[in-house]
DNA sequence: CAGAACACTAAACGTGCGTACAGCATCGGG
DNA sequence: CCCGATGCTGTACGCACGTTTAGTGTTCTG
């Protein structure tokens, strides 16, 4: 009944939102409970229920929320669409993340669980970035800055779902490199070693394809 | 109170392990209930709490047994390291899945439950497949198949990461290509372009590396 | 300044959950 | 033949959940 104000001058609603956000991005949306988001955000439970008519029409608002904010990276996405073909450093969607969230954002974190439980705003938005990044090698190829290939549609695929990976296992790779791949350092010794990859590749020479 | 003997001639407990499985890894452990995976067994709730003790006693059988089959893949991976050496025809985990388990199963959906929900079983498959593929990717250095990097915490994390995200992300990368990656047209298809960036890049050259 | 509208709470309700318990067949060993 | 063990079911219990309801201040508005 006190910490109303712990988020600063946020309202009720959105302070219910952004415990909601959290919770729902580190646990799940099932293994949350109304309880528990009142709890967090310092109010009673039916106001929750009074906000958002339902913990579904909560979970709603939240994937909103999280929707406009992707969105919002898109959008900065597009913009420097033509400044990376020109300007020649390019960026991957997990460099943005790092960028736009400030560390402790549970964003990256929601997205996780929106991608791996097959939601549908996770596939909308994953459609969205597998256009945008067919969009970008096309153009690059255009002028000369990506070697063509035979089979683009994968290619774009590729690029994608490595840069989301780095997002979906974040924990994993902060265990096994040291160092937080979505903070500024994590992401630049990351965004060295890929840059060398997708420049020279990393095998010498192919032996062969397949054996039969 | 029929259907137990649906899956052949398994024992009740094997087919409510399977059933809680599948059930567990298209939907999570907090979505599905023991009534549930009783009625997809085919047999009664009790029976459930009878052979496993709780609903968290079956979820301990069930993680056991996919870390025993994720082992066995483990196995086959130590073992196919040398020929792959020689061989020259490397095999990702991904194609391995592929490979390892027929169309339909649940385990690498349950994988993707396991890595989402940080589990730390599946820390610690991450951690011994990230060392497999550092030692990999270290034998391959110094027969000269592969170029020496500054970072090789980082390269050995990144084509982990990438092979893990076909399987986390299987499904949307179906939705985009057009074909389920982890069948053996699609891992062709998908292993193909890989080999290719990984072997001559995709990038033509790197005007830049960091602006500041 | 009356009164509607709004923000919010305490308490309770009904449901579905995991689980406990008692009992019923079936069967192998003394 | 019996009898403990095993596999399995029907029923019921207690609890935590999402939600409802009734009510209390507090703030806009005419």
């Amino acid at each position: 009944m006190s910490s109303v104000a712990d988020e600063g001058d946020l309202t009720a609603k959105a302070t219910i939102r952004n415990a909601a956000l959290r919770l729902f991005a580190e646990r799940g949306h099932d293994a949350v409970t109304v309880r528990e988001i009142a709890a967090a955000a310092g109010v009673s439970p039916a106001l929750v229920v009074h906000h958002f008519g339902s913990k579904d029409g909560l979970r709603e608002a939240v994937d909103g929320y999280a929707a406009k904010a992707f969105d919002a990276l898109f959008a900065m996405d597009e913009h420097d669409l033509a400044e990376m073909l020109t300007g020649g450093n390019s960026m991957s969607i997990a460099e943005m993340f790092a960028r736009a969230f400030p560390h402790g954002s549970p964003l990256p974190a929601y997205l996780r669980r929106l991608l791996l439980v097959n939601d549908p705003a996770a596939a909308a938005l994953f459609g969205r970035w597998y256009a945008l990044t067919g969009r970008l090698l096309d153009s690059m190829t255009e002028i000369g800055a990506v070697r063509p290939t035979e089979d683009p549609a994968v290619r774009a695929a590729f690029f994608l779902v490595n840069d989301l990976a780095l997002i979906l296992l974040r924990n994993q790779v902060a265990a096994a490199i040291g160092v937080d791949p979505l903070t500024p350092e994590g992401v630049a010794r990351w965004a060295k070693e890929v840059t060398a990859v997708y420049t020279t590749g990393a095998f010498v020479s192919a032996p062969r394809q397949e054996p039969s």
